[in-house]
RNA sequence: GGGCACGUAGCUCAGCGGGAGAGCACUACCUUGACAUGGUAGGGGUCACAGGUUCGAUCCCUGUCGUGCCCACCA
């Protein structure tokens, strides 16, 4: 028995168990052991996050593929995990640190610290994952990995010392993007340039040789900057090659203002002489630009900095070297001063000495930390690159050949154009929760990669009795006794990025460096759903990492959906605290019509602002077909066997069996072509406007009726179509779905592991065998298009029928209403005219129509009575006799509405087809429909006339 | 500076070369035997603007205005 009221809370704990303890998700059931595999890995989710809208988008449509394949048959393995997302996650530990007044970071050392997270991650962890569970996540959810585990940590160190072995993994000390408040090193795709106001500073630099003279432009160089407190590592003038302005100058020394140093004017095309002054300064310690002019140019770099962003200058001795007298107590002065603070220092004594030329307000971008939103410091450090370029090669071409196809299609230019110009990848990170690099060093420095510690020390030993640095005695008992090597060679302290692990996803959770049978069967992927936000950093590294280790690209699809975006249309993000909870709207309304909601509002390459009362609406179509299940199991409607729909012998069944091979295709194609709202919108409309408002309707009355084969028939059909939606609808709505599934009839087994309805596929016994020559190496396919042959479903007859009951009944309820007779009111129909057809089929229809339309009678005439409301009903007459109901006026008011309609349809054709250049140059069918429609107006117009002509003989 | 979207009913959004659609909101009527989380009927749009291509443009092209996003080291 279903339940009187719909509770979506109910049905969703209730089955979310059962399709546990079914194990109805696990991939390599022994039934489908011979079945295709499907597979989706789930973009891992940071462990310790909650769930927010974009999940919620995201899983829904990966639930809708899985589910679908599912059904088809296919052996679906959607691949469950969470991500340790290294900084996001340490910076949320630290915090709690802070709140809660313990000892910090560096205070607990990090083996603590480490402790301390993990206790964190085993608190948190199972939220998201639980979260994902209530939202209806098909997921094989016995197979849940963890970027941290042990087996994917294998996998990381595996690939860190291939690439490293392979020379695409290197150490080298350049200019990074620091963030001086998380003290570590970030990717570019990590930054974030905004847009701020500051100023431009003009500075004077005086020439070598020349006595400063603010009044003597001859004296100096003026240089412009937006960062005049890096002038103190300044190590050239830069000028263009071309500029005559300066060409004297070039070769010739400035002396660096407060600070003494004597550094040279160079000519460098990256100086434009359009900008500025001309003539810019260099830091190659401090912008990134500059380390490039000053690599040219065999510049010193002067890191002037520390981690932290404060001037470092005592004990500096890059910066101390080649100063002249006094610059050592300026270094005390400024030192451990903030950048900012120095800024203001240094404009100021600037300009106390006549060295500040000018001040320009300046809008320019800025890169911050996106984590930490401080600025990002360029600053010069040892780190671990990627050789991203090399691995993009192969990346590249897998997207050119069409091996890999992005979902819509426009995201493959995004990607190009990034992959085209990649710039090295910094993985390393100086934290502590993630993957510690598998690096040591030796006594001297150098590196050794190795799997394990005992490896490392293995190689070095080897390493430096070989160079002679011990002799072999020595590396004998430091190789045996653990005290006597202690500290022989020390860790890399760092981790790397959080997406290196990530990047391996497609393949480590499937047991790779191992050869599992998983591995085997699963990989490559089928379909790779995710935000375009996370492009470049996910899809493009899983696209380098999976060619170059799995030699095959790790999808074949990526499907790029948009972003859900709050009510003003800004990216939802935690840090702006803008985020909707999908939780909450899942309490409220369930998760089938949050489901059902994001799904229909999928649209390819749009973003999704999302309505509350939008859920409400298709809360209410669950509430819907709730409804309709209960009107089937009421009136007895159960599926016989061996029930053939194209049998029927009824023609509003013969129509139902059409209308819903139809929807089938329609469901069944979008969902194929990733065009989500559009099945969620044929099967709304299909289960709201064909099932409910129409087929039961007309149902009723033989449902209502007496015993017999007619009635059996229409209830069996009831229940064939109901399985069928709740078969399309199951992907969107599984919760409501399955539990309907299981109460209106006795079933072998789970929806979510029955068989998809067949897809109607109308084609000829010709063009079935044309496709089968086209591809003689898929056998199966042509049994298949003729076994899903449902042409025989398509029934224009039936449609013609339904389609006549449907009009009348409309038509005369809108006159009803626009005459204002109450409901309650019955009047009596007249068909005057009537074709044979319609004849046959009144006695058909006369039930349903009479109460659908409120009337107490039909009959035929040969001519309308008088004073009737005339209505024109697939070119026949239909009348209701309301003689002193109606105001005759307000009736002919009408008609002549209806024949002023007539006339406009008439006049447009007309014009259209006198045309000669339409005539000539629109499609054949095109003209042809033209003109059917003028004769259906002429027609029309007519029948109006003649009614309005009835009409005034009535009144006189 | 480069790139990608988007401006369609009051709101949130589909559609996209041959007479404008949905959900919600709104108006009127209806406790009819699945459903008031409902039913019936209805109002509401020069499809941002201006050119062009075309027999025909909401749809294709160009430009303008407006909005959003991504990328970029330009002082």
């Amino acid at each position: 028995m279903i339940e009187k009221h719909y509770q979506p809370s109910d049905i969703e704990s209730r089955m979310s168990l059962i399709w546990e303890d079914s194990r109805a998700f696990s991939a390599g059931r022994p039934e489908r052991r011979d079945a295709r595999p499907f597979t989706i890995v789930i973009p891992p989710p940071n462990v310790t996050g909650s769930l927010h809208m974009g999940h919620a988008l995201n899983n829904t449509l990966q639930d809708i593929l899985c589910r679908f394949e599912r059904m088809r048959g296919r052996d679906v393995l959607w691949q469950p995990g969470t991500d340790h997302a290294g900084i996001a996650t340490q910076m949320v530990v630290e915090r709690q640190l802070m709140e809660r007044q313990q000892p910090s970071r560096r205070e607990m050392g990090r083996e603590k610290f480490l402790d301390r997270v993990w206790q964190w991650k085993a608190e948190s962890g199972g939220i998201i994952i639980n979260q994902l569970k209530r939202l209806g996540a098909s997921c094989d959810w016995s197979r849940e990995r963890f970027t941290m585990d042990e087996g994917l940590s294998r996998a990381v160190v595996k690939v860190f010392i291939e690439l490293h072995r392979q020379g695409l993994i290197y150490k080298d000390k350049r200019l990074v993007n620091w963030d001086p408040n998380l003290l570590t090193a970030i990717s570019d795709l990590e930054v974030q340039q905004i847009e701020v106001k500051g100023n431009l500073w003009y500075l004077r630099y005086p020439l070598e040789g020349k006595t400063f003279n603010p009044g003597d432009p001859s004296s100096f160089i003026v240089v412009a900057t937006t960062r005049p407190e890096t002038m103190l590592g300044d190590t050239a003038v830069a000028v263009h090659p071309d500029d005559e302005r300066y060409a004297h100058l070039v070769g010739r020394h400035v002396v660096l203002p407060l600070v003494g140093r004597k550094i040279p004017i160079v000519a460098d095309e990256y100086s434009d002489p359009e900008k500025g002054s001309g003539a810019v300064k260099v830091t190659p310690a401090h912008d990134f630009n500059d380390f490039e002019v000053g690599k040219r140019h065999n510049l010193a770099q002067i890191s002037v900095f520390d981690k932290e962003a404060r001037l470092l200058l005592t004990g500096n001795e890059d910066y101390l070297r080649g100063l002249p007298e006094g610059a050592a107590e300026l270094a005390e002065e400024l030192h451990g001063l903030d950048r900012f603070a120095a800024r203001k220092w240094i404009v100021a004594r600037l300009e106390d000495f006549g060295f500040l030329d000018r001040i320009e307000p300046n809008t320019h971008m800025v890169p911050h930390g996106d984590r930490s939103g401080v600025v990002i410091e360029p600053f010069l450090t040892d780190q671990w690159y990627v050789d991203a370029k090399t691995l993009a090669q192969p990346a590249i071409a897998a997207v050119r050949s069409g091996a890999t196809t992005f979902v819509p299609k426009n995201w493959e230019k995004t990607y190009y154009e990034w992959m085209e110009n990649i710039q090295p990848w910094c993985v390393s990170r100086q934290l502590w929760w993630g993957h510690q690099i598998p690096a040591w060093y030796g006594p001297d420095g150098k590196v050794f990669v190795a799997e394990t510690e005992d490896e490392a020390v293995g190689n070095a030993l080897g390493y430096y009795v070989e160079q002679e640095v011990i002799t072999a005695e020595q590396g004998r008992e430091m190789a045996l006794d653990r005290n006597k090597r202690a500290g022989f060679i020390t860790r890399d302290e760092d981790v790397l990025d959080t997406w290196f692990s990530s990047a391996l996803w497609p393949f480590s959770t499937l047991g790779w460096p191992d050869q599992t049978p998983e591995v085997k069967r699963y990989y490559p992927t089928d379909v790779l759903v995710t935000g375009f936000d996370i492009i470049f950093f996910w899809v493009a590294r899983m696209m380098m990492m999976g060619l170059h280790f799995m030699k095959e690209a790790p999808f074949s699809t990526v499907y790029i959906h948009a972003l859900v975006r709050d009510e003003k249309g800004a990216k939802m993000s935690k840090s702006k605290g803008n985020v909707i909870d999908p939780l909450h709207l899942i309490d409220q309304y369930g998760a089938d019509a949050l489901r059902f909601t994001l799904a229909a509002m999928a649209a390819q390459g749009r973003d999704i602002k999302l309505a509350a009362s939008r859920v409400e609406g298709y809360r209410n179509f669950a509430t819907k077909l709730w409804n309709a299940c209960r009107f089937a199991e009421m009136n007895n409607c159960a599926l016989p066997p061996k029930f053939d729909p194209a049998g029927a012998k009824e023609v509003l069944n013969r129509w139902m069996a059409h209308e819903t091979a139809r929807a089938t295709r329609e469901v069944t194609e979008a969902i194929e072509s990733y065009r989500f709202n559009d099945a969620a919108g044929a099967i709304y409309r299909f289960v709201w406007n064909i099932y409910c408002d129409w087929y039961l309707e007309l149902a009723k009355p033989v449902l209502l009726g007496e015993e017999g084969e007619a009635k059996s028939e229409t209830r069996a059909m009831v229940a064939f179509a109901r399985d069928v939606i709740l078969k399309l609808l199951h992907p969107f709505m599984p919760f409501l779905t399955e539990e309907l599934w299981a109460v209106t009839a006795k079933r072998d087994g789970l929806l979510t592991l029955a068989s998809w309805p067949r897809k109607a596929v109308a084609l000829t016994p010709e063009q079935v065998a044309l496709m089968a020559a086209a591809s003689p190496n898929e056998p199966l396919l042509a049994p298949i298009l003729m076994a899903a042959d449902t042409s025989e479903l398509s029934d224009p007859a039936a449609e013609a029928e339904i389609g006549w009951v449907v009009d009348l009944v409309t038509a005369i309820r809108s006159v009803r209403a626009e005459m204002n007779i109450p409901p309650a009111t019955l009047t009596s129909l007249v068909l005057s005219a009537a074709s044979a057809e319609t004849q046959a089929r009144v006695p058909r229809w006369s039930d349903v129509i009479k109460r659908l339309a409120r009337l107490n009678d039909i009959s035929f005439t040969d001519r309308p009575p008088e004073g009737s409301v005339q209505l024109l009903i697939r070119g026949e007459v239909a009348s209701l006799p309301l003689k002193g109901v109606i105001d005759l006026s307000a009736e002919k008011i009408r008609l002549d509405k209806e024949l002023a309609k007539a006339d406009s349809d008439i006049k447009r054709v007309d014009a259209k087809l006198a045309n000669e250049k339409f005539v000539a140059n629109a499609p054949e069918e095109i003209v042809e429909e033209e003109k059917e429609k003028r004769e259906a107006a002429v027609a029309r117009k007519a029948k109006i006339s003649d009614a309005i002509e009835r009409l005034r003989n009535a009144a006189s």
